[in-house]
RNA sequence: GGCUAGGUGGCAGAGUGGUCAUGCAGCGGACUGCAACUCCGCCCACGCCGGUUCGAUUCCGACCCUAGCCUCCA
C-alpha cells in the first residue's frame, strides 16, 4: 500500500510520489504571532504533525513551518497593549510552540520567520515586476492576477463571476479589483524595510512563497493549512510562485484540513466561544485534545463540545488500562511493529479514525491475552502504535494517577489499599467496603486485578 | 448569487453495490464477596424523491438542509 492523498487542486485523492526518490519537503502555514493559539488553530499543527510522523517512517522529511511575525493584527496589538512589537511577537511564539508540544506536536525542521526572510521577499517580488507580472502603484507593488492565466485553479474560481460578484471595494491604485499586494508602504511608527519602491511592508502571501523558495525549493512537495486558506493565500502563493519560477509547479500536493466548530457554531470572538490551547491544557491533558482532534478525518468538519473532550478521555483510559500492569522492556519496544492495517488506515489520505479503529483492536487482543509474552508483544505493539499517532506518551500509572484533582498523596492510597487487602483477606468485607467508599469520595476508583489492586483517578 | 465540502444508529465518527466499522452511552450475561476493570452478547443507521440493478446507505439525477470560502481568519 502506497500513500495516497488527496490533493486540492486536483480536487481527488491521489498516490503520492515525491519529487526526488526518497525525500519529502513540506510546508505549512503556521501561526500569526499576535495572540495564543485557539484550538481551531491547533488542528492543522496536529494533523500533519501525524502526516510528518508518517512520511519520516518511509522518508527523509524535510518539514517547515513558518512563523507570521510582522502583520496588521500584530500591529494592532502592540498599539493596544502599549508593548513592542518584538515582545508581542516572542512571547506568543514561545507560548505557541510550548502549547503544541502539549498536544503532542513534534517541531518541525524548520520554524522561518517573515521577518528574517524580507530580503527574499524584495527579491522575488523584483523577479515578479521583471518578468511582467508585478507592478508598481503609489508605493505599492501589486500582483496582476491578469498576467496568469492559471489563476484560479487551485480555489476553482472563475475570475470573471469573481469580478462580478465582488463586495469588495477596489483600492484605486489596483489595475484590477482581484489583484493583492506584494508590498505596501509603512508609516514611520509601523515595522518597515528599505526596498526599491520606498520604505514599506511585505503584503501577507509572498512570505510563504519566499520562505518555501529558500529553504525547500523551486517546487516543494506538499502544502498544507486549513481550507479557509485555499483562497485567496494559497492561490496567491500558488500564482507568486510559479510566475517567478517561469510556469515551474509550487507545490506538488495541496493538503487542507476543514474547520472546527463549537457547539454547532462558528468559533468567533465576538460570540466568546474561542478556546485557546493555553487554557484548555491547564486542566485537560494534551493527548485528550489531541485525540479529540484526531477523531474525524482531517478534511471533515469537526464539532467541538465537552462530550467530544470527555469521550476522548475515556478513549484514553482504555488504551491506557489495556497496557496498564505489562512490563515492556526497551528491547520489547525497539522489536515491535505498527500494525499493518492501522498504518495502511494512515496511508490512506490520514484516516485517522480507521487508524484508531485498529489501535482498539490492538487493546482488545491485548485485554483478553493470557500468554504474558504474548501481552508483552502486544503491549509493544500498542507503544509503537502510540509513538506513530502521538498518544500513549505517558507512562500508565502516573496517566490513572495524574489526571484529576484528588487531594490523597499516592502512598496514602497505597497504605488504605493495603489495610483494604488486609481486611479482605480476613473477609471482613464491611471494612474493606469502607475503605473503598472513602477511597471513592476522594475521587479514587479501586481495581482488583490478578496481580494485585491498581487505582486510578476519576471516576472509570 | 457563485464555488467547495457534507448530510450514517442516543452521541461522536469511518466505510461499503449483497456479512462486523470503531469509540462513548444504554441493555443482558460472565468474572467479582459486592463493585470497578475486562470479556461475551444485544439494541439503535445510512436526509428526501426518482432512476440504474436480481439487489443501493453505497452508482446516477432532481430536491431539501448544513458548513466553509467568495473580505483578515486554521
Amino acid at each position: 500500500m502506497t500513500l495516497q492523498l488527496h490533493d486540492t487542486l486536483q480536487g481527488k485523492k491521489v498516490p503520492f510520489v515525491p519529487l526526488k526518490e526518497g525525500e519529502v519537503t513540506m510546508y505549512l502555514c503556521g501561526p500569526t504571532v499576535y495572540n495564543y493559539a485557539h484550538i481551531g488553530n491547533a488542528r492543522p499543527a496536529v494533523v500533519f504533525d501525524l502526516l510528518a510522523r508518517l512520511l519520516r517512517r518511509s522518508y527523509k522529511l524535510t518539514f517547515a513551518r513558518n512563523i507570521t511575525d510582522v502583520d496588521d493584527k500584530i500591529n494592532a496589538a502592540s498599539v493596544e497593549t502599549g508593548k513592542p512589537i518584538d515582545e508581542i511577537t516572542a512571547r506568543f511564539i514561545t507560548a505557541y510552540n510550548d502549547d503544541m508540544a502539549a498536544l503532542g506536536v513534534r517541531p518541525p525542521d524548520i520554524e522561518p520567520r517573515a521577518t528574517q526572510h524580507v530580503g527574499e521577499m524584495v527579491a522575488m517580488i523584483k523577479t515578479l515586476i521583471d518578468k511582467g507580472f508585478a507592478y508598481e502603484a503609489e508605493g505599492h507593488v501589486l500582483f496582476d492576477v491578469s498576467s496568469d492565466e492559471s489563476y484560479g485553479t487551485l480555489s476553482k474560481r472563475d475570475l470573471r463571476e469573481m469580478i462580478a460578484g465582488s463586495r469588495v471595494e477596489v483600492a484605486p491604485y489596483k489595475k484590477a479589483a482581484h489583484d493583492f499586494v506584494l508590498w505596501k508602504p509603512s508609516t514611520p511608527e509601523l515595522p518597515g524595510w528599505d526596498s526599491p519602491w520606498g520604505r514599506g511592508r511585505p503584503g501577507w502571501h509572498i512570505e510563504c512563497s519566499a520562505m518555501a523558495e529558500k529553504h525547500l525549493g523551486t517546487t516543494i512537495d506538499i502544502h498544507a493549512g486549513g481550507r479557509d486558506l485555499v483562497f485567496p493565500h494559497h492561490e496567491n502563493e500558488m500564482a507568486q510562485s510559479s510566475c517567478a519560477h517561469d510556469g515551474a509547479p509550487f507545490a506538488r500536493y495541496w493538503l487542507h484540513n476543514g474547520f472546527l466548530s463549537m457547539d454547532q457554531t462558528k468559533m468567533s470572538k465576538s460570540l466568546g466561544n474561542v478556546l485557546l490551547v493555553h487554557e484548555l491544557i491547564k486542566t485537560i491533558p494534551g493527548e485528550v485534545i489531541r485525540l479529540a482532534l484526531l477523531s474525524a478525518h482531517y478534511k471533515q468538519p469537526l464539532d467541538w463540545s465537552d462530550e467530544t473532550l470527555e469521550s476522548a478521555r475515556r478513549m484514553l483510559d482504555r488504551l491506557y488500562g489495556a497496557v496498564q500492569g505489562v512490563e515492556v522492556s526497551e528491547a520489547d519496544r525497539a522489536a515491535a511493529d505498527v500494525p499493518g492495517d492501522l498504518i495502511a488506515a494512515l496511508e490512506d489520505d490520514l484516516n485517522s479514525p480507521r487508524a484508531m479503529a485498529a489501535f482498539f483492536a490492538l487493546a482488545k487482543e491485548l485485554n483478553k491475552a493470557t500468554d504474558d509474552r504474548k501481552r508483552i508483544t502486544l503491549a509493544a505493539q500498542m507503544y509503537a502504535s502510540g509513538d506513530l499517532l502521538g498518544l500513549l506518551a505517558n507512562d500508565p500509572e502516573e496517566w490513572f494517577a495524574g489526571h484529576a484533582t484528588g487531594d490523597l498523596a499516592s502512598d496514602d492510597i497505597e497504605a488504605l489499599i493495603e489495610k483494604r487487602n488486609a481486611a479482605k483477606a480476613e473477609r471482613d468485607f464491611e471494612t474493606a467496603d469502607i475503605i473503598r467508599d472513602q477511597l471513592m469520595a476522594a475521587g479514587i476508583t479501586i481495581q482488583d486485578g490478578r496481580e494485585g489492586t491498581t487505582w486510578r483517578r476519576g471516576q472509570g
